[in-house]
Formats: C-alpha cells, sequence, structure tokens
DNA sequence: ATATTTGTTCGCAATGTTACGAACAATAAT
DNA sequence: ATTATTGTTCGTAACATTGCGAACAAATAT
C-alpha cells in the first residue's frame, strides 16, 4: 500500500460512471439522448419515483455534469450537457477500443 | 409517478456503470484491458488501500461479471470477464452512438 | 511440524445513497 | 388576491458503500 497512480482521468470516468450506475439516471440519460430535451414532470409521470426522489437524481446528474435545466416556467427544461456528455463518449470509447 | 418503463436491460448497463463507479475498480478495469491479466499483491502495492478493501473491490467488480479470477496457488490472477466485458462495451456503445 | 505468503472474512466506524412525504418557493392562471 | 402548477428543500428512515486492522484460512516453503 503506497503510491496513488490513479489519473485524474480516471476518477472522472468514474464520476460519470457512478452517475450512471442508477437505473433512473440511466433512463433519463438515454431518453435525452434520444430526444434532445424533456421536462421533469413528463418523468414524475413515467416513472416509479416521487418527485422529490425524482428531483435528487436529476441534480446528481447536473452535479455530474451530465445533463442541464433551463428554466420555461413554469417548467423546467432538461438536456444533456453535450459539451460533457462528448467527453463522457471520448472517455469510455478509451476503455473499451483498448 | 406510475408505471415502470425501466428496461432489463437499462439495469444491466447501471449495473456496470455503478461497478466501474470507483476510481480504484476503474483502475482495475483499465490495467486489466490492457495487459490481460494481473496479481492482486502487486496491486495492493500499487494502490493507496489497504489489502482487505481492495479485495472488497475485486469481489464487486467480481459480482458485477466484469473480472474474473482464476487460482494459481498461492496466488490469484484476475483477468477481464471476457464475455460480459465485451458486452459492456456493446452496451456503452449504444448509448452513447445514438 | 512450523513459519511464511497470500488473500478473504469479520467487526466496526464513518459517510453516502435512496426514498418518501410534508413544507416551502416561484411562477402562472383565474 | 387566491388558487393551481411545478419543482426544490427539509426531515427522517433504512440501507449501502468505503475503509481499516485483526483474525482467519489455505497453500507453500523451510
Amino acid at each position: 500500500m503506497a503510491k496513488n497512480p490513479i489519473t485524474a482521468e480516471q476518477k472522472k470516468i468514474a464520476r460519470f460512471a457512478k452517475a450512471m450506475g442508477h437505473p433512473i439516471r440511466l433512463y433519463v440519460l438515454q431518453l435525452l439522448s434520444k430526444q434532445s430535451c424533456c421536462y421533469s414532470g413528463d418523468l414524475t409521470e413515467e416513472l416509479p419515483v416521487a418527485k422529490s426522489t425524482l428531483s435528487q437524481h436529476l441534480k446528481e446528474l447536473k452535479e455530474a455534469g451530465l445533463i442541464q435545466g433551463e428554466i420555461e416556467a413554469p417548467k423546467i427544461k432538461y438536456c444533456l450537457n453535450q459539451e460533457n456528455w462528448k467527453e463522457a463518449k471520448k472517455l469510455f470509447s478509451g476503455i473499451f477500443d483498448l
């Protein structure tokens, strides 16, 4: 037990992976990768969780940088964070393609 | 809050992602994707965690199906679980390529 | 037979995650 | 002004994760 060979890039990938590591959050991400945006009210109706729980999951995805929300009062429109999504794609490709 | 549109496939991907969602575990996976196998004793020396902690992480990777261990007494040789690793690659490609 | 090497399991503690409903805030509609 | 809609935050509970060292098990080496 000695050094720390873990790179910042590995930490970043792990962060993304962790955010993707829950079925609800993965569902949201896949939805957004297909249809460009969605409203969280709609998600509440589709998904088997309370709105407060969904709110927490969306917050996590936001904090991981994978999605972003735009106020469209009184609703909030969610989209992928394209920049980070592209980065995630690149990082995961790197892992699987070696 | 109603139906459950989450597919078995999404659960599977989330399971893989969760296993990848820790820097230590990701490090191990990336190492194994580069060099085909490793011994956990070596990992204990490289990584900044106690051997008991590493053992837990390896167990998680095993249970997620991403690696497998082969006894090569008194050591254990770890490799990727090629079948599931290929599946993970396919599933993650599906997510990012749409 | 004893000691060494290697890795797992146990017990424990601290922290994080997941989930809910109730209360709250902000905006829109009546 | 009041009410309705939408989503966040708070408080709480149950459970999971991460981490350590000590104790243990299994095989090898002396």
